[in-house]
DNA sequence: TTGTGAATTACAATCGATTGCAATCTATTT
DNA sequence: AAATAGATTGCAATCGATTGTAATTCACAA
């Protein structure tokens, strides 16, 4: 295991008989240098070799070449199919992904900014915590106007204006709501999570447009906050059964708590669709398995990875601050067997 | 967006009076530096907004303080709860997580291994890509010695031991498809990824094993290869379809082929468990879903991940070389609805 | 042959932190 | 008071690559 010392530009410059500075120069196909000479030093490094050290790059052009991801979850569908078009544009581009989850708590959010920070990343892509409250945690990059785009999970800062990349979560919950509602359902349960993420938030006020339009209130005892996990299901279906006038229709804030809820209520014996309609919300693969199928909002995740990514690249070869903007991508209702109650 | 200089342990040293020098070993708490003195450079430099320069200092150290990640697709469950254990495993001990995928190809696995050695990764965390024919491509980490530890998809190097952390996907085979046997089940298909992976290719020995033990013969037409992804239940059964003799069980190498088989094998009218019994492999969460249950084999992700980091981050901690050693994790048989012939 | 501008290449400083060794200081002993 | 060991701190080199500017080279025109 003998530490053989590194090949440096040094090295290939007392070989080559030439300067460091023409061999950095050249290995870069700086355009200051002849062609032959270019050829001459990529031949050597080649065979001596040479591998570049990043420290010393980094550190004299202060810049790492890296990409800081942050997001609640990496053991979710949604999620990591985000981070895989995020990858897929980074790799494209020469950057690196730094990831990290923030587990949906805002502490750990704060640590792994910081060590986003310390790292010096880039550029920052973060969908932020259930409990993040405002974006206080993020006036590091801020400050620094480090490129930052917050996809999926956003919020809004009094000050600056941010870059992000969602879909429209309003109208989106409408969409699934007004379907219910065209299916003839009358009480539909909303469940979503806590109510501090935009996501549910706006797929709730969503929820409330649509009642509203066709007439209907908004029944408290109709929204149920609860972590949409693998869980979801038993306790949403307990509280149902537990309920004097039960609802016709359960629109859940995510896929898996929607088909934890169908098959809580199959054992239940509860009839889905006809005595409980269930909608969902991402379209995971997992919508299709259960039966009957689910009807949910599409949602692409890896699109909204590759957007982000392309957006917070474009931000970062800018030298000026570019102007912030929201990019809203397409959303789509997919109807399946879960939701019609007609026919 | 002032790009406010840096502050450097110069600057902390010309405001205290102290050496650069001082400062260093002083924010590191280095015994050598007076206590009372530590406190002064730690209360300074936060209050003047220090911040490390981590290239300068991985420059010096030749460190990085990250652990390179590999692994087929970001976007499976599995895989992404490896890495969520990983991840915690990492952030607890300092170190940061760059992540890439191969999608399941050597060629971008090459790329990527080279991207970890050019970042100067500490050490790397590697599930081979499944067209991966042999560890060549590691030549760089081994021949430098720098800690490598295998999950999941591993392969043997001839010439160096390597590290890996697995289950005993022969056994675990095995036990499946003794399952099956012990429900009745004469004509199992099995389906399997690529042959040169070693999962796929010993969970089929084991398979094979399981029928040789009861006196069957292994049907090569009972064997089928698959990507195994979504689309892979709507392959198999077409296919079985057209068998005239037909399985009377399926053991499916992972869960989304089985459950996908199990949807699609409703579609066709083909009973399930009765006419044919369906077991997968990796225990994720859809195979709660569908209906029936499905029976699978217990595959701990997160835990996995965590014990192949803990493993790497030891290795990294010793100065000696530490003697190799595969970590065999524990599996277990989910027996449920989806293979239960009898009763 | 000499001069001129363009094309190439070299010099030397710089990016911050780290570290072996030397220097200084402190407290204790004689 | 001087000597000495131990505790603290400072010096200066170093880790490699990058870059503004200076120096050199070259081709070609005068």
């Amino acid at each position: 295991m003998s530490v053989n010392r590194e090949v440096t530009i040094y090295d290939i410059a007392r070989e080559l008989g030439l300067s460091p500075s023409t061999i950095s120069r050249g290995l870069r196909s700086h355009p200051a240098i002849k062609d032959e000479t270019v050829r001459r030093i990529k031949e050597t490094a080649d065979s001596m070799g040479y591998q570049q050290n990043t420290f010393a790059s980094n550190l004299r052009r202060n810049r790492s070449n890296t990409i800081g991801v942050i997001l609640p979850r990496l053991s979710s569908s949604f999620q990591s199919a985000v981070i895989s078009g995020m990858e897929e544009v980074a790799a494209k581009n020469g950057y690196h992904l730094l990831i990290s989850q923030s587990g949906e708590s805002v502490e750990k959010e704060k640590v792994n900014i910081k060590t986003m920070y310390d790292s010096r990343a880039d550029g920052l892509l973060l969908s932020l915590a259930a409990d993040a409250e405002n974006l206080d945690h993020l006036e590091l990059f801020l400050k620094k106007g480090i490129p930052l785009v917050l996809f999926d999970r956003t919020k809004e800062h009094p000050d600056y204006e941010s870059t992000s990349v969602v879909i429209d979560n309003r109208k989106a919950g409408y969409d699934v709501t007004h379907h219910l509602i065209e299916q003839g359902c009358e009480r539909i349960l909303h469940v979503c999570d806590n109510l501090l993420s935009n996501v549910y938030t706006e797929r709730y006020d969503g929820y409330k447009d649509a009642l509203n339009e066709h007439g209907f209130t908004v029944d408290p005892d109709l929204v149920v906050i609860d972590t949409l996990d693998e869980g979801s299901g038993a306790r949403i279906v307990k509280r149902i059964q537990a309920m004097e006038r039960r609802p016709d229709a359960v629109f859940a804030a995510n896929d898996i708590s929607a088909v934890t809820v169908i098959c809580e209520l199959k054992k239940a014996g509860i009839m889905v669709p006809r005595e409980i309609a269930v909608a969902g919300f991402n379209n995971v693969h997992i919508s299709r398995v259960v039966e009957p199928e689910l009807t949910t909002m599409h949602y692409p995740g890896v699109e909204m990875g590759k957007v982000a990514a392309t957006m917070l690249i474009e931000m970062m070869n800018q030298d000026q601050p570019v102007v912030a903007r929201t990019i809203v991508m397409e959303h789509e209702l997919v109807i399946r067997g879960s939701s019609l109650k007609k026919r």
